[in-house]
RNA sequence: GCGGGCGUGGCGGAACUGGUAGACGCAACGGACUUAAAAUCCGUCAGCCGCAAGGCUAUGCCGGUUCGAUUCCGGCCGCCCGCACCA
């Protein structure tokens, strides 16, 4: 008997495909039904690691199933390859950016490769292709022309030392997270996507994602952030020394979801950014030095939490928009965000808190206008927390009586019916800013004319490339110091001009990836043919970190081009799974330094574990169980794990020991266990003598083996399509175990039968798991061809149905005994089987049966007493 | 603070729509093979009582609905994730 051997193996199958092209998408329309998987690709930072094989490894286990179950399966691969390590090598390395990147695409290319994944290589591009970016421009233009691409000037986190625009993300504690500099706001002409546009189709689209995570879903909505509610103008009051500033004589516009509550308005606040905060701060010193106060604290979450209420009384006064006798006092006020609503709102502190605190803190006035049930408007008094609940609205004069949302109605129409203001629908989200000052990004393709102001690049002069003859020995965008690059003539007169030096954000370039993977050679950015067959893709596989920003863009730039006529679904992915991350115990030394696994010696005694250096014999604290990162020190790398046990090892256990959406803890324990399985899997296949057997059903080991194969179809088909890979793997082991019980080695000629067509079947149902090894095992075996291109398993009903049932028989609700019957037996025959049962006659002693309760096939239940 | 999720053996986890709780794996323990070790194979493995048959207690805690609850409902406790001065 010999011994399994991956590392002879598994190559020489990788190569048999590979000759075979098995992995080659199908022509659009051949026939079959399509099916489109795709994982998010990845950034080529140079190697795999272990979160990778779990990505892909799940990809290519649905991939290889739809294939198998005869679809025409779309399962592509690429490089979100654009991005700031690769500016980072170059500046610390003195490596060009791009040959950085694509040397990395090619080292991670040939390990995606051993990984066995059955990818059609030949659709395989780089973001950072310019047949790939150029395309992008040439959709950009056209949203441009849309109306969906705008540059305004926005205040940007800004990177002093590096010199460059940083996304929020990569503000630390008001840091830069790579030059440790304080970060500045800084007001910079950018270019912006009309995101804002389609947040209503984004949140109502949703519900159409039913093969979505609903956390996704709902995270996505929160984000959106929809909240309905009325926008109306107040007007300054001329009285009480008020006058209405320069250019604002038509009034202070707020925004507001609790129009019910306008009776108790106590005062109108405005942000310090507003333009009447600034107008006033022109003139008076004391404003402009309060507002300077309001921008010196901090926007991380303790400070937030933490930040004082401050404000400051302009002075100016505003009449109420519904009883002109009252007027209100117009504040600056810290806690309003100019970037929300209007930048402005009035205050009712008894029903707000942040209103409340604000109220409390410079004594306005605090006049509840919503009576919580059961309470007396005599009195009731609103004290430290404001009330939000629900209620009966009073001291409100004509909205006196309503409830809340009564109330809320009856406010609208009245302002409306005035022509003050309007219902209005706010937004969280905002639109979406993509310029980078950054070179190793897809250029925005315009030109900028002293004469003609912005030009788009024509059509015929794409792609706007990015020059190779960079320096990256400043900081800074390389663009803008390019001695010829920048400086060009415009294309629409014909003078000096200058190329737009700033790049799109990477996320532009995953927001359509996958519609190019359906023909990346069209000539259009999106082959409309291929795309209308290929799309939405069937199944979306990552993690779950990408939730908001990349799915929602995508979504959006989906969208965006369907409004164009580029592509005719509106959501890019039909359905989408979220995996969890791979993690492993993390090592300290006494001296708190972090340790490699491969150091650690553990030593186990009874229940507790403890850990010395390997090497040094030093004591090591084990610590927590944390996502694989360098700095922790606690990471497995793919190539060693391939190395020691085999890819199918290492694919095996990344898909066996945790719910697939679940973080998955590597130990090496583990995987052994997975590699062990291959062993004996290939155990049987090589022990089962040639030859053909007659099945014969009368022997009993034999018809349960069969049975047991043919029921295994059914768990292990569930378990992929409901992404429950885990339960999947743990029935194969189960059979293997079942198998193992009916040797080859001296068996009877049913029993050499019943096993050669359970292996049969398990060679199939292990292809998507273990790909390499069922090929060997299906060649062992005599298969046809290979067994990647062998069809998926069908059950034969009569096989897998149980004809026999084993019910446990329970008195009140606990277990008595069991009774083996027919599959659908009469329930007075269970009935009478079950209470014919010793233990339960003995339990039923002194009692009197009150009911018996079969469930077909289930269970019977007797209560009794 | 708001929104969402999750608590099952020593560990990862299983139990599809309320119907035998602990599948499968890991670790541990006992044994076989071996000069020995590794590998492999066989067995035990929630806790307690019992020679056994069997019984009792158990799915974070307290209640409820039900013939029957890990699963449904209410209230606590703990952990995790997202958002966060969003009017």
């Amino acid at each position: 008997m010999a011994r399994y051997n991956p590392k002879d193996t598994e190559p020489k199958w990788r190569d048999a495909w590979a000759k075979a092209d098995v992995f080659k998408t199908g022509e659009i329309n051949d026939g079959r039904p399509k099916y489109y998987v795709l994982e998010m690709f990845p950034y080529p930072s140079g190697r795999i690691h272990m979160g990778h094989v779990r990505n892909y490894a799940m990809g290519d286990v649905v991939a290889r199933y739809k294939r198998a179950q005869g679809f025409n399966v779309l399962h592509p691969m690429g490089w979100d390859a654009f991005g700031m390590p690769a500016e980072n090598a170059a500046m610390e390395r003195g490596v060009h950016p791009k040959g950085w990147t694509y040397d990395n695409i090619a080292a991670m290319r040939e390990q995606l490769k051993a990984l066995g994944i059955s990818v059609d290589w030949s659709r395989e591009f780089a973001t950072c292709d310019p047949e790939y970016y150029g395309k992008q421009q040439a959709w950009f233009l056209r949203l441009l022309k849309r109306g969906l691409v705008y540059r305004k000037e926005a205040s940007v986190n800004w990177d002093p030392v590096d010199m460059t625009v940083l996304a929020n993300e990569q503000v630390i504690d008001g840091k830069g997270w790579r030059s440790g500099a304080t970060v500045e706001k800084r007001k910079l002409t950018q270019w912006f996507l009309r995101i804002t546009d389609y947040a209503d189709a984004l949140i109502d689209g949703l519900k159409t994602l039913d093969r979505w995570p609903d956390k996704v879903r709902l995270m996505q909505e929160n984000w959106i952030g929809r909240s309905k509610g009325l926008r109306f103008k107040f007007q300054f009051a001329n009285s009480n020394g008020g006058e209405a500033p320069d250019g604002l004589a038509e009034g202070l516009e707020v925004y507001t979801t609790r129009p019910d509550t306008l009776f108790g308005a106590s005062f109108v606040g405005i942000a310090p950014e507003h333009p009447l905060a600034e107008q006033l701060a022109a003139e008076n010193p004391q404003i402009q030095a309060f507002i300077a106060d309001c921008r010196k604290g901090g926007t991380s979450e303790a400070e937030i939490e933490s930040a004082e209420k401050l404000g400051y009384d302009t002075g100016l006064r505003v009449t109420h928009p519904l009883d002109p006798s009252i007027t209100l006092p117009v504040w600056i006020a810290n806690f309003i965000l100019m970037d929300y609503g209007t930048g402005a709102i009035f205050a009712c502190p008894a029903h707000d808190q942040r209103d409340l605190d604000f109220a409390r803190k410079y004594g306005l006035p605090v006049k509840p206008v919503v009576l919580p049930n059961g309470e007396d408007p005599a009195t009731f008094t609103v004290g430290k927390e404001a009330y939000v609940g629900p209620g009966k609205i009073f001291n409100s004069e004509f909205l006196d009586g309503m409830d809340v949302e009564t109330a809320k109605a009856e406010a609208v129409a009245r302002i409306e019916a005035a022509g003050q203001g309007q219902g209005a629908t706010v937004y969280r989200l905002r639109d979406w800013g993509v310029s980078r000052q950054r070179y190793w990004g897809c250029p925005i393709p315009v030109i900028h004319c002293e004469t003609c102001g912005v030009v788009p690049v024509p059509e015929d002069q794409l792609p706007v490339a990015l020059p190779d003859d960079v320096t990256f020995d400043k900081p800074g965008n390389p663009l803008l110091r390019h001695p010829t690059w920048r400086h060009t003539t415009c294309p629409s007169c014909g003078g000096k001009a200058e190329r737009e030096t700033d790049t799109l954000d990477t996320f532009i370039d995953s927001s359509w990836y996958f519609a190019r993977f359906a023909d990346t050679q069209a000539a259009e950015p999106v082959g409309k043919a291929a795309a209308d067959y290929w799309l939405p893709v069937d199944q979306y596989i990552g993690g779950v970190e990408h939730a908001i920003l990349h799915l929602l863009y995508a979504r959006f730039i989906t969208r965006a081009l369907k409004d164009e006529g580029l592509v005719s679904v509106e959501e890019p992915f039909a359905g989408l799974f979220t995996q969890g991350m791979v993690t492993h115990e993390a090592y300290k030394n006494e001296a708190g330094e972090w340790v490699e696994p491969s150091d650690v010696v553990i030593k186990v005694e009874g229940n507790s574990r403890s850990a010395t250096h390997a090497k040094t014999g030093a004591p090591i604290v084990i610590g927590d169980i944390e996502k694989m990162s360098k700095s922790k020190k606690n990471v497995v790398a793919p190539e060693d794990i391939f190395e020691a046990y085999g890819v199918d090892s290492a694919r095996l256990f990344v898909m066996s020991d945790s719910p697939p959406e679940r973080d998955v803890q590597w130990t090496n324990a583990g995987v052994e266990g997975s590699w062990r399985f291959t062993h004996r899997l290939w155990n049987e296949f090589d022990s089962q003598p040639a030859g053909d057997f007659a099945h014969d059903d009368s022997d009993e080991a034999a018809l349960a083996l069969r049975k047991a194969a043919h029921k295994l179809i059914g768990f292990v088909t569930d378990s992929i399509e409901g992404f429950r890979f885990n339960s999947g793997v743990a029935r194969l082991y189960e059979f293997l175990n079942a198998l193992k019980a009916a040797p080859a080695e001296g068996a009877s000629d049913a029993v050499l039968a019943a096993r050669a067509e359970a292996l049969n079947i398990l060679a199939r149902l292990v292809a998507p798991f273990t790909p390499h090894l069922a090929e060997e095992a299906w060649a062992k075996i005599g298969g046809e061809g290979m067994v990647v291109n062998a069809p998926w398993p069908k059950a034969d009903p009569a096989l897998a149905a149980d004809d026999e049932r084993v019910l446990p028989i329970q008195i009140n609700g606990k277990r008595r005994g069991e009774v083996k019957v027919k599959a659908g037996a009469p329930d007075d025959e269970v009935t009478k089987i079950a209470l014919a049962d010793p233990n339960v006659m003995a339990h039923l002693e002194g009692v009197t049966v009150r009911k018996v309760i079969v469930v077909k096939d289930r269970i019977v239940n007797i209560v009794a007493n």
